[in-house]
DNA sequence: TGAGGAATAT
DNA sequence: CATATTCCTC
């Protein structure tokens, strides 16, 4: 007996950064090139029990406060949609609440919790058995949905590395999102950067496309991209709660293209939503969810 | 090797 | 069209 030597030691990286908040570090020499250091303490974590129905509402539809809900709580529903979505097999250990890893990224040995798994010791008449490796590999992926949310994450990382040093990698290590790969940024990014391409050479130029209904079209560009600016010193306060990450949110399987005008069925969003406190006039929306239309509207501030 | 990025593919 | 995958270069 005497198996799993670390207990929670998935993969680096990601453990440093939740590490990092965790410590009561406070060591800001204003030296920390790290935002990720940024990160709120666990006092400074936005209520995850704040109500996302206001009260009014709430007792309108006699809608009862909300339980307790903690970190643990939150994410754990988040795992809980997100697993049982996509295959249903994953026990979501209640224990505590990190960066689970759904399936693998690239290849990496699954970090066996090891608890009421038979250890297979490599079962030899397993030829023709049910491959039940699907946890990660040879299970392809659904296409990820670059909710305005993952979007925003994505704009705002983007824009504190600079236009220079925001690689897929790094970005996707700093958003943090479980299930993120490398491959979903690279492509996003691609797309991303030839956004901000064709938007500088129209900077003020050409009359705003009000089809621009286009996901990059929700979350504002820097400026510092279409511009051409060093490294303005652009301050936001990255809202990243550990353990609540914004869990990617996938579309279907394979066919399904959706025609034109008129939109499909699915509609799950992420259960985020403190992102950013809104002191910056970074993105400007905070709503919870983008799903079936959100962006199309501009934002009304209260009716007048 | 692995990663970034453009080019393709689906 | 939005993402994914491939291909090529560093």
């Amino acid at each position: 007996m005497g198996e799993v030597g670390e207990g929670s030691d998935f993969d680096g990286e990601f453990a440093m950064i939740m590490a990092n908040q965790s410590e009561q570090d406070d060591d800001q020499s204003g030296r920390v090139t790290d935002w990720v250091m940024d990160l709120p303490t666990a006092s400074e974590l936005p209520p995850l029990n704040l109500s996302l129905v206001p009260q009014e509402l709430a007792s309108a539809f006699q809608i009862p406060p909300e339980p307790g809900r903690s970190a643990m709580d939150v994410t754990r529903a988040s795992n809980n949609t997100f697993s049982s979505l996509r295959r249903n097999s994953l026990p979501i250990s209640n224990s505590n609440f990190k960066p689970f890893s759904p399936f693998n990224p690239s290849g990496h040995a699954p970090n066996h919790t090891a608890s009421a798994m038979v250890d297979d010791a490599d079962s030899t008449g397993g030829a023709d058995d049910l491959d039940q490796d699907q946890s990660a590999r040879t299970v392809k992926r659904p296409r990820l949905v670059w909710t305005p949310q993952l979007h925003k994450r994505f704009v705002d990382v983007v824009s504190h590395l600079g236009l220079k040093n925001a690689v897929p990698k790094t970005i996707m290590q700093l958003m943090n999102v479980e299930g993120l790969t490398r491959e979903n940024v690279a492509s996003h990014l691609q797309k991303y950067r030839l956004y901000v391409k064709r938007m500088a050479g129209l900077s003020s130029e050409g009359p705003a496309s009000p089809s621009d209904n286009s996901l990059f079209a929700s979350t504002p560009v820097p400026q510092s991209f279409t511009r051409e600016s060093p490294q303005l010193p652009v301050p936001m306060s990255y809202a990243g709660v550990p353990g609540m990450y914004p869990v990617p949110v996938f579309g279907m399987g394979q066919n399904h293209q959706l025609n034109g005008h008129g939109h499909m069925g699915m509609g799950m969003g992420m259960g985020m939503m403190p992102i950013t406190g809104g002191s910056h006039g970074s993105g400007a929306y905070s709503n919870g969810f983008g799903p079936g239309a959100s962006y199309p509207h501009h934002v009304n501030h209260g009716d007048k």
